[in-house]
RNA sequence: GGAGAGAUGGCAGAGUGGUCGAAUGCGGUGGUCUUGAAAACCAUUGACCUUCACGGGUCCGGGGGUUCGAAUCCCUCUCUCUCCGCCA
């Protein structure tokens, strides 16, 4: 949620950063602020009134002490219309609270200056590629057939147990898989990062705190009887350890990593898409979270950018940087960094990571505020980060290092696979 | 699933209708003392809205009600804890 007093005091540059989205917000924020210049007129008034009749109340009480019973219950007449008053106050507070939360709630994040103008991933940026292309022998396979080929990966056995979407890995599949986490979160602690288990299921406060509820309800799974729902990723977990909570400037930054299974409807994907490893309902990721003072948070994202790049080198793996355009970006985002990892046999790029700076756009639904060296409060940034997500890394890797003799295993994984290849 | 108890400031814990935003203790911060530290002592120490400021207002789990006045009484919801049952 964007800051009232950020559009108060920025309007046009607010109106401006969001038409990077190519969205036309002017009318929006112009009914934000009418609003809230009504609620505060409101508020002052409704004050008054309560501030005369507490007022009151307290020379009634004084006056039945001294037993002057007479003149209390004049006063006490005197009252019933401050009360009727505040009570019709109150009322208009609240649903003037209500359009303006109402409106509030579908403004997007203000993308930030370097993030381009544009409608749709055609206008990321790309800002790096690193290695290459593998080239691969004749008759490739994509990893779902590889996946078949070494019983790494059983997709109709998930159907059967479970449903499209939901695969079982097995043998060396599994442990490959394994490995990957236990490398990841081996990089992220070893980069400053402190490990989290979280719960899987989250309450609506959560999923409320970092914008999936309510806007992207239909996205998660959700368990009606408990009213809880399968977390999409661990950053819902995570950021909300952190909900409604003042931290000390000195304990920032706060860097957590993760590692949790996510869960996902993915309403409406289809075809080449969802092809084997591409698109999940459930899948395993390692995140990692950074709560900062605002000052630091985009040299924090550019230290995670680095990171998870250096992941992906260590794998040995070809990678793009993109910066998402302003209509490629999520929601709450303020700028993304995507990363791409060339699928050498499907020939294409897939997305295995997606690095985020929300500035104050979740700490202000959240709460998290911390207290400065001048004792003051003013809410963190929150950044986080996918370092990295495992199926299509896992892809990219069956099919990029596919040979004849088998599958090989990148150098930096073997002490965590316990074998070399996969034959 | 059954029975009971409870929810108050960073924590512990008083407070059953009127100067209670809330005693007290611990913790935190500043100071006195000390070569330094500890101890002791003194002071200070919640969040939010509004105002240039003075000030005003809101908040004792959430919501509603009674009353001139509610942390305190009533209703309701949520959550937590204890015991029993079941169970990794």
């Amino acid at each position: 949620m964007l800051e009232l007093s950020y559009l108060r005091e920025h309007k046009d540059e607010a109106i401006k950063r969001l038409s990077k989205r190519k969205l036309q917000a002017q009318t929006a924020v112009e009914d934000i602020l009418r609003l809230d210049e009504q609620r505060r007129s409101n508020q002052a008034e409704l004050d008054a009134v309560l501030a005369e009749s507490n007022s009151l109340s307290k020379e009634i009480g004084q006056l039945f002490k001294e037993g002057k019973a007479q003149e209390a219950n004049t006063l006490k007449d005197k009252t019933a219309s401050l009360k009727e008053k505040s009570k019709e106050l109150q009322q208009e507070q609240e649903q003037i609270r209500h359009a303006l939360e109402n409106l509030l709630v579908t403004l997007p994040n203000t993308p930030h200056e370097l993030v381009k103008e544009g409608a749709d991933a055609h206008d990321n940026e790309e800002i790096k590629v690193v290695g290459q292309k593998p080239g691969l022998a004749e008759g490739a396979k994509p990893h779902w057939e590889l996946a078949d080929q070494y019983g790494l990966i059983d997709f109709e056995l998930g159907v059967k147990i479970t449903g499209a979407g939901f695969p079982v890995y097995k043998g060396k599949g599994a442990r490959l898989q394994r490995a990957l986490i236990n490398f990841f979160l081996e990089q992220n602690i070893e980069a400053g990062y402190e490990e989290y288990q979280p719960p899987h299921f989250v309450n609506e406060a959560s999923g409320f705190g970092t914008g999936q509820l309510p806007d992207k309800e239909g996205q998660m799974y959700h368990m009606e009887k408990d009213n809880l729902y399968a977390i999409p990723t661990a950053e819902v977990p995570i950021t909300n350890l952190f909900r409604d909570v003042i931290i000390d400037h000195e304990d920032l930054p706060i860097r957590c990593t993760a590692y949790t299974p996510c869960f996902r409807r993915e309403a409406g994907s289809y075809g080449k898409d969802v092809r084997g490893l591409n698109r999940l309902h459930q899948f395993d990721k390692v995140e990692v979270v950074t709560v900062s003072k605002p000052e630091a948070s985009y040299g924090i994202l550019e230290e995670m950018v680095a990171h998870v790049g250096g992941l992906l080198e260590k794998l040995g793996l070809h990678y793009r940087i993109l910066r998402l355009c302003g209509g490629d970006m999520g929601f709450t985002s303020a700028m993304t960094y995507d990363f791409e990892v060339w699928s050498a046999a499907q020939e294409r790029w897939l997305e295995v990571s997606s690095v985020s700076n929300f500035e104050t756009y979740q700490s202000n639904r959240l709460k998290l505020r911390y207290r400065g060296e001048d004792r003051k409060t003013q809410l963190c940034h929150t950044l986080n980060g996918s370092a990295l997500a495992l199926p299509r890394v896992l892809a990219a890797l069956l099919e990029n290092n596919q040979s004849a003799e088998g599958i090989r295993i990148p150098d930096v994984l073997i002490p965590y696979t316990g074998f070399e290849i996969i034959a």
